[in-house]
DNA sequence: ATTTGTGCAAATCGTTTGCATCTGA
DNA sequence: TCAGATGCAAACGATTTGCACAAAT
């Protein structure tokens, strides 16, 4: 009864809610293909991550995940618009896509040109304008600005 | 004794502070050029403004002023530098510059990709964390984002 | 059998750079 | 004079797209 072969690519368990990655593809509208699979594990199986396409594609294929940077961005894309991710906009030029989608805040180290969330507990936006007519507010996002001291 | 020209390009008072546009050039450590006159004129004399490269460079061709595209986005980037502008970053993609330098934030209305200010009186953060050892606050950008109703 | 996803390379977009030529001090 | 600016075109980095091939339902 050997029933282990080595891509079996995760179908069983797995991080945060109950649903496992199939599964949660699925949900989303999205055949649960190899590469699709393979970096939802990158992305959800350790906590919180803000990553560049770039970066996560390289973490793939040093996993030895065979996947185009073109299936990176497409793939990225589609679990934002999924609500799998949230794509944090800090600076012209490299897009962020933070895997936690709940409300909260960022930090941005600037000369390292890296996220950290800010706990959700703090910071607190009062007296918050009314939007403009016909318009509603979608989001805030506040990002605080780090800098070397010095 | 004949002396006006027709490019006279403004020599004489101007705008907001008590400094004509050659002077707060001049101020920056920046030689007040033809280009940089006027591109400083298009952007400072008709209250605040939220303008791509693109968009200025437009306005500049338009209003016969013969300029490069990589000239405004030298100069740009050179009244960035100088605390004459402030680059807002919204999303990855385009950099706006905003002509408001002073304390305050921005709505940014999604489907026209149109950057508005927050009326400074509004808007108020609480509660912020500290920053990491040997870190500081450089800045607290908040955007609120706006999208149609309906 | 269909539909959807993937890989590749070429295309695009915003932005930057190298370099020869001009211009302001 | 001559450091500093400008224009052009080529270079660039991040992202997108077109299309033939492969995989999922």
């Amino acid at each position: 009864m050997l029933m282990s072969s080595v891509d079996e690519t995760m179908t069983t368990s797995n991080d945060s809610d109950g649903l496992n990655l199939d599964d949660r593809l699925r949900d989303a509208g999205l055949r649960p293909t190899r590469q699709r699979l393979s970096l939802a594990h990158l992305l959800f199986s350790k906590g919180n991550r803000h990553v560049s396409a770039e970066a996560l594609h390289e973490e793939a294929v040093v996993a030895g995940i065979p996947v185009s940077l073109a299936t990176v961005y497409n793939t990225l894309h589609q679990f934002n618009e999924a609500g799998l991710l949230r794509a944090v906009a800090v600076e012209s030029s490299k897009t962020y896509f933070d895997t936690n989608t709940s409300d909260h805040h960022h930090f941005f180290i600037e000369n390292e040109n890296r996220i950290v969330d800010v706990p959700a507990s703090h910071i607190t936006v009062a007296d918050l304008p009314e939007a403009p007519e016909g318009m509603e507010i979608a989001r805030v996002d506040v990002i605080v600005r780090l800098r070397q001291k010095d």
